[in-house]
DNA sequence: ATCTAATGTTTACAGTGAAAACATACTAGA
DNA sequence: TCTAGTATGTTTTCACTGTAAACATTAGAT
């Protein structure tokens, strides 16, 4: 294939395209996207892109699947890191969580927003959201074998885990923690994450992380 | 004023817009709102509620704070009923938030949803919001005082509550938590939400809340 | 009763998602 | 190698949206 700028055919216009519309999302928000605007980003005819996504939506499916698919990884590759420790590898699973929320906040939006996952029953979103949630599970998991977090269903543990992760970091890109310092900021991350693991955790844990480092 | 039905001037369509367009967001999202349609469903010119609203951001940033003030209302109502109980005050708290996300989801969607509160830093809006945050924020003090919470900053624990019920709000209303029957729904949530208090609890809590009941 | 400001209407424009008809170029089968 | 056939891209078009500008009506103050 040659690199000539004024080809008729694009060559891969629908990855490009969703590389172009998350360049966007990530700009001006979902709910400013236009296909239209994406396709001029390219230099392509406005309806190109319909040659690749049956709509909008299916358009905003797939990147949200996307989203879900990278967040998966995240949390998965920040658990993995403390094996054997449930509570560390629970602290580094919500951060990692919680960092990819920082650093694509309307990508995040994008995968609950809603504009998705009302009507669109995708198989394959639901599918991959899941994937994301299995980490969790995972690790609530290990934790109720070990003995570490309370007896119960590890699906709750996991739901509650999820819940709290999301809530935060919802209300952080909606700047609810904003801080004087990215470092006050994320020692109330923590702070927060922490509290969560004292609710599931089987002992009495202290109140604040930061001992849990000297352990 | 008469009820004639022709009559040039509307009376208070300020007021009757903004029902219509909740009336609409319930049905079809906020997204998908419409100023054009709302004003059709009143049989009114599609500029009438430009006189009343600079521009569409405006009146979805003002149905937010109509939703903040009676999420505000409702969250204090329950918690009111158990003055003295820390822990059964927080859990009637945070059902009756969870009813209000529940009963009025997209309008709860709105709220939080990042159409506000991207640019528009409205004053009012802010300030409306911190209300709601506030009736949470005093009974987490108040349960620090009297020794049934941990003993730091009430803020922390009201954000990390916040964060919790907001999670869990945002996931229920996308649809991650349907069961069965409504009863089986009302007591994950309740798990759920009775974790979160395991967390700032002072004391080690029992697993489920169940036995809260008895005491 | 009259003037003025508040409220509502008509008209207009640019931007959007999307369908239909048409154009081009890559690829497989002869 | 030639030639369909199909995948991909373009042009045109439509209905709809938010919103500005100019105009019309009416309520309320003087």
């Amino acid at each position: 294939m040659t690199l000539n700028k004024t080809q008729y055919h694009h060559g891969d216009l629908a990855s490009a395209f969703m590389d172009a519309a998350i360049k966007r999302i990530a700009q001006q928000g979902v709910e400013k996207l236009s296909l239209r605007a994406v396709a001029r980003d390219l230099g392509v005819s406005q309806t190109a892109p319909y040659r690749h996504f049956n709509d909008k939506t299916h358009l905003l499916t797939l990147l949200a699947q996307q989203g879900f698919a990278r967040l998966a990884q995240a949390t998965m590759d920040a658990a993995s890191e403390y094996g054997e420790d449930t509570f560390r590898a629970l602290m580094a699973l919500g951060m990692a969580y919680l960092e990819f929320a920082q650093k694509h906040p309307e990508h995040y939006r994008l995968m609950f927003g809603g504009m998705v996952k009302r009507d669109c029953h995708d198989e394959a979103l639901i599918k991959t959201s899941m994937t994301a949630f299995d980490v969790i599970l995972q690790q609530a998991s290990y934790g109720v074998e070990r003995g570490d977090l309370i007896q119960q269903d590890p699906l709750l543990l996991a739901r509650s885990c999820w819940a709290k992760v999301h809530g935060i970091a919802m209300l952080m890109i909606d700047g609810f923690y904003d801080q004087n310092t990215p470092q006050e900021q994320q020692r109330l991350l923590e702070d927060m994450l922490w509290i969560n693991l004292r609710g599931i955790s089987a002992q009495l844990l202290p109140h604040s992380p930061s001992p849990l480092k000297s352990v």
